[in-house]
DNA sequence: TTACATTACGATAATCGATATCAATTTCTG
DNA sequence: CAGAAATTGATATCGATTATCGTAATGTAA
């Protein structure tokens, strides 16, 4: 329960970051630093992906079971709000949440067989973009690309789709 | 009532060939012809753009008032399975739905401030997709490119705007 | 065409994710 | 510590979509 292995140190030390730059963000609005927030903040932070937020309440809810909903929907939005956070939405009618710490922009490869969502960047893809836009006269603030497929790699993606059937189990 | 412009003539010809076709599909399904689908798909096909519910729905009812929400929604799952369409969302929240015949395959660029959406294709960007997806290991089945900002013709999105405001008027 | 099994309709209830409400609690400033 | 202001958690509400169900229409086979 104490020592961890160096992987998630160094996570504990980025949650620590990344709950700081949120307390401050909460501190210049004025608004009020609370145990509920700083649990669901760093449970956020040492979760990793494109989270739920049933997936957060879930987690968060190990730590103080009396959390409820509200809170997590509040504080995610704070979260957005402070840039620390993007919300993601995948067609499949829920949204999900995704730290803006590891990677600065990127795209998405959905495999639509196992469910694995894969990051991509690629500067061409972002040039080209511009140039279109600026071609139609348009100013872009932010865009979004999804690829929507199947992992090539079908012993992976096989593998993915056993380790979703025993989550899917374990939660029965 | 019966005169109408070539433009709307050369549309007629085009919702009769769409109808056709979802008669077929409808029939190879094993499915009842009605009135109330042939209304409701022969309406939608009049229309142009990015088709929400509701203002299907609208549409429909100044042909047969009779028809409710849900015939709307079953028929237009019916053309989505018929591939006739397509169903999109673009993160306000409601599905809008664009007949698969205009345009083959296109991406989209949305004004924020006027809401308008303007349709894009580009083969380099297609071919770039491919590339990085052929990296990856990736197979594509289809994708999604969203351009979110804004007209930079701002004349344009203030009509725009004048446009939508007087379209809420009229709808209280 | 008529009978009848099947499918569709329309009204509306139920669902789902997300948001709003509100009394009770907690935080922070002074 | 007091008291105003913000937050919480439970739950009501919302808006879009889906499911339900009794009634009506369709199409097939005689």
């Amino acid at each position: 329960m104490a020592l961890v292995e160096n992987h998630a140190e160094v996570d504990e030390q980025l949650v620590k970051d990344k709950e700081a730059a949120f307390l401050e963000f909460i501190q210049s609005k004025g608004l009020k630093t609370t145990r509920q927030r700083s649990t669901i903040v760093t449970t956020f932070f040492r979760l990793h992906g494109h989270i739920s937020v049933e997936e957060l309440l879930r987690e968060v809810k190990q730590v103080n079971p009396k959390i409820g909903y509200a809170t997590v929907y509040r504080t995610l939005h704070l979260l957005v709000e402070s840039k620390l956070v993007e919300e993601r939405r995948f067609g499949d009618g829920l949204a999900r949440y995704e730290g803006r710490s590891e990677v600065e922009h990127h795209d998405h490869m959905i495999c639509l067989e196992c469910g694995k969502i894969s990051e991509f960047y690629n500067p061409h893809l972002e040039a080209l973009q511009e140039k279109l836009a600026e071609d139609n006269n348009f100013e872009i603030y932010r865009h979004r690309l999804e690829l929507y497929g199947k992992c090539k790699d079908t012993a992976n993606c096989r593998n993915m789709k056993e380790k979703e059937a025993k989550e899917r189990q374990a939660e029965q």
